[in-house]
DNA sequence: ATCGATGCAAACGATTTGCAAACGT
DNA sequence: ACGTTTGCAAATCGTTTGCATCGAT
């Protein structure tokens, strides 16, 4: 059972008040507070779509809340991942995205090397053979990372091949 | 047809004069010089074992001579690159690693999140299945990245299990 | 003699941290 | 009130670059 090409843009709408739950628990369990920064910047991550910088989440977070440092992006977002509902990326750009982490849910990437598109896949055929291999060595598999590095269509010069970021970005 | 558990300490002493002759001839074609420092930072690499970082080259290129500057071995190892002798990795760490590349051959990392040690694998299986998925989303692939991050027995404290990282450095 | 190569230190971009002030509980 | 959280600026870390000098061809 293979599902292949769920998009970066599927998410929606519900993520945002389906994922406010946990974090307000997180909270609790762990006596933090909740701030207005900090209500902000999930605001603006849980609306947020695909993988998302840390710049742009600073300046999403501005919109709702003008007076959000860069600091707390990076410390909220640390916090979001200990909750399990922020997952960090680092692709080949130096640069660390986040994105919306859907329960246990994992999936890889596809990722074009001119136009930067991401495309998630998932495979239950190589999970696995990758459990299957790291058993052989004597490992357990605690997380990994697969990342496809390719061209698309659009970036290829196709007639007609569609680059899927202009689609997805005229939605946004 | 799959080999798995080529591990990282394989490729011996032969390497060093067989990738000696692919450096001189990508200066030559490509009009670069021939430099005291360039020679003790290619033959340090050369030497070196597994996945080396460029701190640790340094050291080990001033050995050989210690005039040579962080910078430089930063250039070099580009150049080791573009040449094909050196292929770069960005695990966890922040830093990049490097390892000579053999010829064309390509091979993915499962990495012990408790004491670094890296093993390397190498699944047919699983690159023909990678090429069908990125088909199917109309790209094609030139290159890719696939870690595999766990926990060697040694590190989940079974008794007798061994960490391959201490064998392969008593090696050295 | 040319033009590339070097070392150093300054520049860099991403991320972190120290600290006094501000805020949630 | 208390302890947390914040913003800011300074500090870090890995890496790159400007520049005057040095060295290979």
């Amino acid at each position: 059972m293979e599902s292949i090409g769920r998009e970066a843009f599927v998410g929606g709408k519900q993520t945002e008040d389906t994922l406010k739950e946990p974090w307000r628990t997180y909270l609790r369990r762990k006596g933090l507070k909740t701030t207005l920064q900090r209500e902000a910047i999930v605001d603006a991550f849980l609306e947020s779509q695909g993988h998302v910088g840390l710049e742009d989440l600073l300046s999403r977070a501005r919109e709702k809340n003008p007076g959000v440092g860069l600091a707390t992006v990076y410390r909220t977002v640390k916090l979001l991942e200990e909750a399990g509902i922020a997952a960090s990326r680092q692709f080949g750009s130096g640069q660390t995205l986040y994105e919306i982490a859907v329960d246990g849910e994992h999936h890889d990437h596809i990722i074009c090397k001119d136009c930067g598109y991401i495309v998630e896949f998932e495979n239950d055929e190589i999970e696995a053979l990758q459990e299957r291999i790291a058993k052989r060595q004597g490992f357990v598999i605690v997380n990994h990372r697969h990342e496809l590095f390719g061209l698309c269509e659009k970036a290829r010069g196709i007639q007609g091949g569609a680059c899927p970021a202009e689609r997805a970005r005229s939605e946004g």
